[in-house]
DNA sequence: ACCTGAACACCGTTCAAGT
DNA sequence: ACCTGAACACCGTTCAAGT
């Protein structure tokens, strides 16, 4: 990569990272390009889609969401204060930028998705942490982990997309009690 | 309302049943105008917004909602079943627009919201199912109605939202065992 | 090889002119 | 009182011209 492609790449990255702070991940790109001084044409060649430069700053939240998986598991805490935890600190990655969680929903059964192979990685963080569970014999026969991604992303995007400052606490109690071996 | 006035707005009506039926809610407003044979003009004179032309299509959901809930509360099958079917049914109606089920999620906490009003009626209708568990004394103490129907409006959200074809049942199972009393 | 910015297409929204 | 459709603003996307 050419040095000023470089510079303008890692440019649009930092503007988009506020301006997607400031206003969601649906901001126009046009103030994206315009914010970090490049042409329209520039962010295209780099992100052809939205998606990809989401993609971009997903990085951060998925090695988050990874390392809190393993000290979900390193802890000793019961069950369901574990998986609180765990949810809790997962809906607070994906919920960063407004509008996230919502398109994460979309992109984790979507193999065409720029966002989906970030997807799987959290998808495995989550595997661990319920088939850690499992080892312990406190799930509920039956329970597929891939559901319990599906349901928890849907809780942070129904949060996020709400106006009102929604608690997910309350929802992610009567997920827990679904979860964890009665 | 006057005579050519009444026609316009069933003809928008119709048009915008068939296209959201075909595209989903966030089909151009443009195209049903068209499809309508009125100008852009008169579909905004009828609905100031999408979201006022996704109540006015609502009703009919909301009263099948409504009447499911008397159904599922005069049923006399065990919890878990009643509340599983009770549930499908819900988000079999919610989806049936596909981007309908996103835009109930952000309606059911924003009183602005034109939408507002039926979200209301619905929440009602979960609201005599889940207190008529409780009654029977089925019902996991904590358990807030509201809280439910965010987690299940959650749910078809994600299944609507999902290229894939998502299974509801058992992300249901999931949020049905956390809600029934253990 | 990469950037620029004009140009295009599309869509929501408004409003002056018409009936 | 209501409708029409031109006009505007905004935004994503493309691409010819430039370095």
């Amino acid at each position: 990569m050419r040095a000023d492609a470089r510079r303008n790449y890692e440019k649009i990255l930092a503007t988009a990272r506020v301006v997607f702070t400031e206003r969601g991940t649906d901001s126009s790109l046009d103030e994206i390009a315009k914010r970090a001084g490049v042409g329209p044409g520039t962010l295209y060649r780099h992100f052809p889609t939205r998606e990809a430069l989401v993609d971009a700053l997903m990085q951060d939240w998925t090695d988050r969401v990874a390392s809190d998986a393993d000290a979900a598991i390193a802890t000793d805490a019961p069950a369901p204060a574990m998986l609180l935890d765990w949810f809790e600190h997962f809906i607070e990655h994906i919920t960063l930028h407004r509008g996230a969680a919502t398109k994460i929903c979309a992109a984790m059964d979507d193999p065409a998705s720029p966002m989906y192979r970030k997807c799987r990685v959290m998808g495995e963080a989550n595997r661990r942490v319920i088939e850690h569970l499992d080892e312990r014999g406190e799930l509920r026969p039956g329970v597929d982990p891939a559901n319990v991604m599906r349901l928890v992303s849907g809780v942070a995007s129904v949060a996020d997309t709400s106006r009102a400052a929604i608690e997910v606490r309350p929802m992610l109690e009567v997920v827990v009690d679904g979860i964890v071996r009665a």
